[in-house]
DNA sequence: AATATCAGTATACTTTTGTATACTGAACAT
DNA sequence: ATGTTCAGTATACAAAAGTATACTGATATT
């Protein structure tokens, strides 16, 4: 599949696949900004509840957890299931593509994981706070 | 290592080691915002003078590209080389953490391809452009 | 009748991120 | 002396992202 080493080559030209320009774009999309991890994580805890999620997202103000989830599920990450009880129920829970993004989160870790021990060991660098 | 499933469990504590938790933010500090991509796949072509830099990164500004170098230098992602001759010679390089993140950006745009064809095949998502 | 819960919305900010445009200073080259 | 290249900096502004605080409406509980 997609190999980012790989669109290297000439300079001048599109120098990549536009299908990897937006794969990588819907992929930032869905990790980038303050509150989607957090709402991932605790959505693959089975967290499901609008103020479930509101509890366990902490310091999250309900605008923010409303906007966010509206915005992963026309992503096609989460689905909003409504059941028409008294009061009502409405479930969020994750897609296929919500959980396998499992995945990526795991190579971003492995790779600041290794990241850190590298700079400790190197230490003319920064950042390792 | 890392493996953001297995943080799953109790709702109440910090349900996911804080290394995992630092380790994430550095990877998103390195691939997050407008300019750090194109800037890495650049570097990764061989790219490394600052009017080069400027001239492959369409429609950046100096004042952004100068920004973001001494972001990517401050997290060791980028060396910056000074040899004096003259004119004075500026060369940007990748270490070796900078060239390994190409793995997460695979991953990235591997989740991103997959997650395009499962959104196609499952017709009421949106997100498709 | 008053209060609570669920699932949010409304309004008005503040902060962060990115843009536009012009400029600097050192060292050549003509 | 005038202009060019390299490697940026300065100032001001616009847009995007995030925060604070209060409120809504439907139903149920006391």
């Amino acid at each position: 599949m997609g190999d980012f080493k790989d669109f290297i080559g000439s300079d001048k030209g599109p120098q990549c696949p536009r299908t990897y320009i937006l794969a990588l774009t819907d992929t930032l999309n869905v990790v980038s900004g303050k509150w989607k991890l957090p709402i991932i994580a605790a959505l693959l805890r089975g967290v499901s509840r609008f103020k479930d999620l509101l509890d366990s997202t902490e310091k999250i103000t309900p605008r923010m957890l409303s906007k966010e989830l509206k915005e992963l599920e026309m992503n096609s990450i989460v689905e909003r299931k409504v059941y028409s009880q008294t009061p009502v129920l409405i479930e969020y829970r994750l897609t296929k593509s919500g959980k396998d993004i499992a995945n990526v989160i795991d190579s971003m870790i492995d790779w600041g994981m290794v990241h850190r021990t590298q700079v400790i060991t190197n230490p003319e660098a920064g950042e390792v706070s």
